[in-house]
This record gives C-alpha cells, structure tokens and sequence, in this order.
DNA sequence: TATGAATGAGTCTTCATTCAT
DNA sequence: AATGAATGAAGACTCATTCAT
C-alpha cells in the first residue's frame, strides 16, 4: 500500500490553480515535503499532472455516482440539483482540469472524462425525452455548462465574490431556471 | 508610429490557450518572426502575457461599448443577447484571461476588468429593478457566469463540440432562460 | 556545513584575470564542476563576482594581520617589507580587485577596503610622524601605490617579465627607496 | 578622410574603464551617436577595441616623444620626469591598456607596446650605465612601475584620492625617489 | 525512506550585427 | 551618412531529475 498521496495532491491542485506554471519546489514546498520525496511519489512532472488529473476525475466520478445520476425514476431537475451540491465542494480539481487542456492526450483520462460528461448527457437526455429539459439547447452542452458553472462558481467564492453556503444553489438556479424572472409559476 | 503588435498577440492568445506554457520560440514561429524580435516587441515573457491582458481587456470593453450597455432605455434581456453576440468573438481573449489567474495583482488590470463587471453588473441590476431578471441570484454573480460562460462556450467551439454558429444563441438562452422547459409561454 | 567554495573563487579569478570576458560556462568548467553547480553556489554572475571581491578583501585583510600593521613599535619600512611580503600571494585577487571596477558600489566591500586602505595609511603617517617616510607624499597615495604595485608585480610574473622570487623585493625596494640611485649608504 | 573618430574612442575608453562589460549600444549612445553609426565607424567590436589600443599606443608614443626620451645627452631621471609629465594626461588609455589583457594577441599591438617598453628601459638602462639609476632592478621592471604608476595614479585622480596637478609629481617623485626618507641630501 | 548536493537539458534574454528607409 | 527594425548567435539562468548519504 502506497503512502497517501491525496493530501500532497490537495495542495498541489490548490496551487497549480493559483500559479500554473509552479515549479515542482514550490509544490514540494507547499506540500510540506522535499523535492526529492514529491519525486518519489510521483516521478516525474508529467506523472504528477496525471494523477492530478487522476484524482479530479475519480473525485467527480464519486460525486456523480453519490447524486445518484443513473437512477431512470427520479426528476431530471432535481437530480441535476442533487448534483450540483456534491459536485461543488471538487470544484477546485474541476476548475483544474479546465485549465490544463494538455490533459487532452491522455487515453485513459480522455475516456474517463467523456464517460462522466456521457453519464450527465444522459440524464439531460431523458429529461428532455419526458419534457422536464429544454430540447433547443444539446444534452451535451447542458452538460458542459454544469461543469463550466460549478469552476465558476468555485473560483468566485475563491475570491470571495460569492459566498460558499450560497455557491450551490446560485450554480443550480442559474442553470436550470436561467436569469430572467420566469412570468408566473 | 509604433510597429502592429496586434497580429503577434492574435497567434499567441490561440497558441497559449491550446498550450499554456508555449515557450517564447513557439510563439514567435507561429507569429513568424523572430525570438529576438518577440522580445523587443515585449521585453520578457511577463510583458508578452500583460499586454495579452491589456489586449483582451481592451476587446471586451470595446464590445461591451458596442453592445450600449449603458442605454438605459432598453429591454434588459435584449441587451444581454446584443452583449452576448458582441462578446463570444473575444471568447479566445476571455478563455485566456479566465486562464491565467497570475493577471490577477496587476493593478490597471484589475480596475479595467471590474470597471467591466460593474457595467454588466449594473446592467442586470437595473433587469432587476424593472422585474425582468430574477432576484435570487447576485447580479455579479449573473455577469461572472455571463464572462465565464462566454469563454466555455468558445473553448467548447474550439474543441468542436459545439457549433460556432449556434454558441451564441446557446450561450443567451441558457443564461437567460435556463435548461429547464418552462411551463407555457 | 556549507560546501567549500574556495577552490572555485581561485580557479576564477585566475581565469577572470587572463580573460576577464570569460563566459559562466568556462569558469565552470576550469573549476571541474557543472554550470548550474556554479549557479547553485553563487546565483548568477554578480554574485560570483562579490563573492571574489570578498575573497580577495578577505584575503588582503588576513595578509595585513599576518603582517602586524598595527605594531605601533616597530620600524615603520620594516612593516612595510613584511607587508609586501604578505601580500605578494594575493597578488592574482589584488589585481583583479582593481580590474573589476564595478565592485565599487558594493557598500560592505567598499568599507572593508577602505578600512585596509586606513590602516595602511596610518601605518605610513607613523613613519612620516617619527621621520623614517616621505612627508611630500600622502599617505594614501603611498597606501594606493603600494597595493598596485604589488598587482602589477604580480601580473608581471604572471606574464613572465618578473621571476617571482624577485618580486616581493622589486616592490618593497623601489617603493621605499626608489628607482635613483642614493648618493652613498 | 575619414570622419574624425576620436571623440568617440575618447568617450569609449572612459566608459570601458568604468564598466569593461559595456554593451555597444551603451558606448554608442555614451558618444552621443546611434548603434549603426558606431559600427559604420568601427565594423564589430573587435574593430572598435583594436583603434581603442592603437589611439592608446599612439597617444603614449607620442608622449614619449615628446618627452625627448632618446635624447643620449640629457639627465635621465630629469628625462623621466618628463616623462611622466607628458605620459600623465593619457593615464585613461593607459590604464584601459592594462585592464584590456587581451589585447595581448594582436601582434601589431604587441609590437607598438614592446617598442615603447623598449625606449623607456634603454633610457633606464643608459642611467644605470652612468650611475644615476639603481643597478639592483632591472630596467625592464622600472618601466613597468613607471606605466603602472602613472595608470594608478590617474585612477587616484579620477576617483578623487589624489589632486590633478599634484599627481605627475606624486609619481616622479615616488618613482625616482622612494617613500622613505633620505638621510640627507 | 527522506534529503541536500550535483547535473544535463532547455528556456529566457541579450548582444552584436545587418538591412530597409 | 544616419537611423529604427529585425535577427542569428551566444550567454545566463532555471528546472526537472538523479545520486550519495
């Protein structure tokens, strides 16, 4: 069993985020630990990237399955809700994986990636199919907005431009009902 | 009269949103010139992503100008729309800034980019006021998400899983009207 | 224990002096280390290069010492004998002290030459006091004569014009006494 | 004709002596004149560096001339007063001389410098023969002194240790004479 | 296992130089 | 003849990586 690694990876993502181009003594540094022993987890730079990438997918991957995406019985809107709250708090390794658009490349990420973004096309889908969701717009591209927003909203509450108990709500507000005032309802 | 520095920051904003850490020989050939010339034109690399900064700054600005934000006359929503059409064309310049968060702490930066905010802020406000736009939501939170969702839509664009043609639209609509299917209307 | 960099300010300023344009990447390799060791032990060339002002006021000073200056007893030419004598080794740093200009502005090297310039000084107006020195020449300027004096003896041997077990008494001799030949003695 | 070129070489040896690393540009715009100018008047560095050693030697010969050096039947430490008087002025060049080792290279240089060294020992060296030199340092080295005390000296001047029109005596009389007092004369 | 020291590779930067005006 | 713009070449510098302890 290989020591932990995830707290290293915490740090390093919460870093990267800030300065993109840190240097691997800086997130050694910022990791508590020394270059050689980051070297040791993670040899090379690339391998570091990649379990980044690594952790932010799987990361995501649990907070779709905890929102129960997959469940056929369940209203669209409300899951889509259910999602947003659990994928909230991964916004940081999400805001992440926007950034380095290098992660293109890698297969395994690639594959991992369009089967989470396939997962919540999915659901958008069907609730296009039984009227819940608007069928102007592609399931993809609700898709992408979700993951868009929620890196928004992790970053302005970063900033503290928007509150972090109110951050979850605002993404899904947005997304599903949009920003106009609906006539009635 | 100064060379056109223009055209050279053009090829590096496509350069470095496809690969942030392009060296300055990369972005040089892909301006086609020279590395000693790139580097008079922006003696260092942080001068070459400051006026990149200044440049984008300067493109939005000019399209928030031309979509008259400030006329208080018009219909808010519609306004949006206009705004959205002007901006998705800098989506690159949008993306980019949204990217490179070391922009940040440059001080005539800072004051351009939230004296844009505060237009667009202002703008959802008065939305508000008058009852066309919704309340529960911040009107800063409704401009960022307005900016950030410009940009996902124009990296989406680029990565060709969205139509350039519709992003716009896709953009106006989900923001303004949100993924669900309203009830009548 | 910090790794010992005195061999490699030798091995500098001994190639600096033949060539005082020589590149990081020869000074590296006559000291038999790699350029970014080199980097590693001074960052960047400045730092090289104060550390060499400070290895050569080091060593002056140390040469000083050796030669009791402050020894208010003694015969005043007879201390200056003895000073040739122990400074005549650090000829090489002496020499490149003076050639290396821009090491005035450093203020902690300036004032460690300035105090072995005073003490130098004072030792030749104890000689003009008790009537052994000169008194129509300052006392500085015989300091500063003899320090670069003692350089261009050192760079002559270094050339070949000079056999070095003739030069600390070429120094002392014709700064004491002069190149005319005295009337009798 | 060629356009007159040494003021340039005048603004040039004084910078070079204060900062041996100057650029080109630096030297250019120190003489008042643009980089492509310069190198139209001295095609590359090397060029401009190589008139630098020729106006020296050309000024110091002419010193020597002036000073009448191979004049069999005058006095000769009145000689080498004079000597130093009319070597005095160039002390810039000459010390530019010195600090330049890599002059040392350029045969023609080599040869003018060689020559001038020449005239001063056998000057010396006919005081020796007629008693009015010391015998115990060899003519040669008194030269060096001479030149070497005339380059300190106008450093002395330049960085106000030494009064001008106190520094040719300083020199003769230090030279000829001793830092010691004489017991009579 | 963890670390300070050392290094090869590659980038940034500047310089001397040339060319079009 | 003189200048601003452009560039090839070369040096300074830093980084990721490895090794001895």
């Amino acid at each position: 069993m290989p020591t932990d690694h995830e707290p290293v990876l915490r740090s390093a993502v919460t870093l990267l985020l800030r300065r993109p181009a840190s240097s691997m003594d800086e997130i050694a540094r910022a990791a508590g630990i020394s270059r050689a022993t980051l070297h040791r987890m993670f040899p090379g730079r690339p391998a570091l990237i990649t379990a980044l990438g690594g952790e932010a997918t799987a990361q995501i991957s649990r907070a779709i399955d905890a929102a129960d995406v997959d469940d056929d019985t369940a209203d669209v809107p409300a899951v889509l809700r259910r999602l947003v709250d659990h994928v909230m708090p991964c916004a940081e390794y999400l805001a992440f994986l926007y950034g380095e658009s290098s992660l293109t490349g890698d297969p395994e990420l690639d594959a991992a990636w369009t089967l989470m973004d396939e997962r919540v096309s999915a659901l958008v889908r069907r609730g296009q199919e039984n009227g819940s969701m608007r069928v102007d717009l592609t399931a993809q591209w609700v898709s992408e907005a979700l993951f868009s927003f929620v890196a928004a909203a992790g970053w302005a509450v970063h900033e503290g431009r928007l509150a972090r108990r109110d951050s979850a709500r605002s993404v899904a507000e947005l997304l599903l009902g949009g920003a106009t005032r609906r006539p009635h309802r």
